[in-house]
DNA sequence: TCTGGGGTCCTAGGACCC
DNA sequence: TCTGGGGTCCTAGGACCC
C-alpha cells in the first residue's frame, strides 16, 4: 500500500536552541527578532512548548510575549543555524531511501510503499531523535493533504493516520480554516456563501465555488473539503523564483536620503546573494507606511542581468514610482529570476 | 497584538497588436 | 463615428504558508 508521510519538527527553532544549550531544556524559550523583548516591531518566530503554556505563540509581538512570560529566555533568530539543522534532518530522512519533498525548514513529505506506515513513522522519529537530537511528529495519509492534516493530530512527538476512512469523523465539523490552504480571508468569503464547516465545503456545488473563486481555485476548495489531495511526492529540487530582503525600521523614515540609502543597501544585499548564479528579470520594491499601508511596485528590466549596479539602479527607479509623502515603516527589495533556458 | 521576514501561486484587468 | 474577437505581455494585488 502506498502512503504519504508528513514529517514535521516540533517547535523547530526553539528545539535547535535547546539542543545547543542543554540548560534550556525545560525552560520557556522564545525565539524572534534580535532577542530583545523590550524592543518594539519584533515578533515571535517560535515559542517552545513551555512558553506556549503561558499563551505565547508565533506572530505575537515580542513585548507581548515578555508580558505573558517574563521568565522566558528570549533569543535572536539564527537563520544559518536553522538552515544547517534542517539540512541535517532532511539528510536523515533521505537516508531511508524514500522520495522526499521538502516544504520548508522544518517539514517534508516522504512517499512510502509499506504495510506498516506507523512502524516506518516511528523509525523515522527515532532516527531523527538519536541522530539529530530533535523531536518530530509524523502524519500519515493516503494523500499529501491528509498527511499534512494528520500531523496536527500527531503533535507533539506522535504519529497519526488520516485517510478517507476517518476524514469525515475528524474534519467534517471543523471550520474551513482548519484546512491546509484556507486562511482567514477565504474562510470569510466561504461563510458569505453559507459555507462554514468542512462538511459544508465538501458538499458545496462546484459551480457555485467556481463562480465565487474562479475556475481553478473554486473546484480545488471543494476537493480540500473532501480531503482530496496530491499523491505524487515531487523530489525535483525547486529552483527559487525570487529572492528578497525587507526591513522594518525601529522608527519610521521620513528623510528621502535615508530611504534611498536603505533601498540601495537592500538591493545590494539581494544582488550579492544572487551572485552571478541567476539572471534577474524583474525588480520589485515594497513600501509600508506608518499607517501600515503596504504597496509593491515591480518593473521588468530591459534585459535580464546579474549586475549589482543594474539591480540597485532598477530598485531606485522603482522606488521613484512611489509618492513617498508619508513616514516609511518598512522597505523591501525583491528580485525575480529569468526563466532558465 | 501597534502588527517580522521570506517565500509561492493565482487572478484581474489594462495595453497593445492582429 | 462606431464597431468584432483573440492572443500576449505586463503590473497590481490578493491569499496562503512556514
Amino acid at each position: 500500500m502506498k502512503w504519504i508521510l508528513h514529517v514535521d519538527l516540533d517547535q523547530f527553532l526553539a528545539a535547535v536552541e535547546k539542543r545547543r544549550r542543554p540548560q534550556l531544556l525545560e525552560v520557556p524559550v522564545v525565539v524572534g527578532g534580535s532577542g530583545d523583548p523590550t524592543k518594539a516591531r519584533q515578533v515571535v518566530a517560535c515559542a517552545s512548548y513551555e512558553a506556549r503554556a503561558f499563551g505565547v505563540h508565533a506572530g505575537m509581538p515580542l513585548r507581548a510575549a515578555f508580558r505573558k512570560c517574563p521568565e522566558a529566555v528570549f533569543l535572536p533568530s539564527d537563520g544559518p543555524a536553522y538552515d544547517e539543522a534542517s539540512a541535517e534532518v532532511m539528510g536523515i530522512l533521505r537516508s531511508f531511501g524514500l522520495p522526499v519533498q521538502v516544504l520548508g525548514w522544518d517539514e517534508a513529505f516522504a512517499g512510502a510503499e509499506t504495510a506498516d506506515p506507523e512502524g516506518l513513522a516511528e523509525d523515522i522519529r527515532a532516527a531523527i531523535s538519536t541522530r539529530a537530537g530533535l523531536v518530530c511528529s509524523v502524519g500519515i495519509g493516503d494523500n499529501m493533504l491528509r498527511a499534512k492534516i494528520a500531523t496536527g493530530f500527531a503533535k507533539p512527538a506522535g504519529v497519526y493516520r488520516v485517510t478517507a476512512d476517518n476524514w469525515s469523523e475528524l474534519m467534517a465539523h471543523r471550520q474551513t480554516e482548519a484546512l491546509w490552504g484556507i486562511g482567514k480571508r477565504t474562510a470569510i468569503r466561504l461563510q458569505t456563501l453559507g459555507i462554514s464547516t468542512v462538511d459544508h465545503l465538501a458538499r458545496a456545488e462546484p459551480a457555485l465555488l467556481a463562480k465565487e473563486f474562479g475556475p481553478r481555485i473554486g473546484p480545488w476548495l471543494g476537493r480540500l473539503g473532501q480531503g482530496i489531495g496530491g499523491t505524487e511526492v515531487d523530489t525535483t529540487p525547486r529552483e527559487p523564483t525570487s529572492r528578497s530582503h525587507s526591513t522594518t525600521f525601529a522608527s519610521d523614515l521620513t528623510d528621502r536620503a535615508d530611504i534611498d540609502a536603505q533601498v540601495t543597501a537592500l538591493a545590494q544585499r539581494v544582488a550579492a546573494e544572487v551572485g552571478g548564479s541567476r539572471l534577474v528579470s524583474r525588480v520589485a520594491v515594497t513600501v509600508r507606511t506608518a499607517s501600515f499601508y503596504t504597496r509593491t511596485k515591480i518593473r521588468k528590466l530591459d534585459s535580464p542581468t546579474s549586475s549589482v549596479d543594474a539591480i540597485v539602479a532598477a530598485a531606485l527607479a522603482v522606488l521613484d514610482l512611489f509618492p513617498l509623502d508619508r513616514p516609511v515603516r518598512l522597505l523591501g527589495v525583491r528580485v525575480e529570476f529569468a526563466h532558465q533556458p
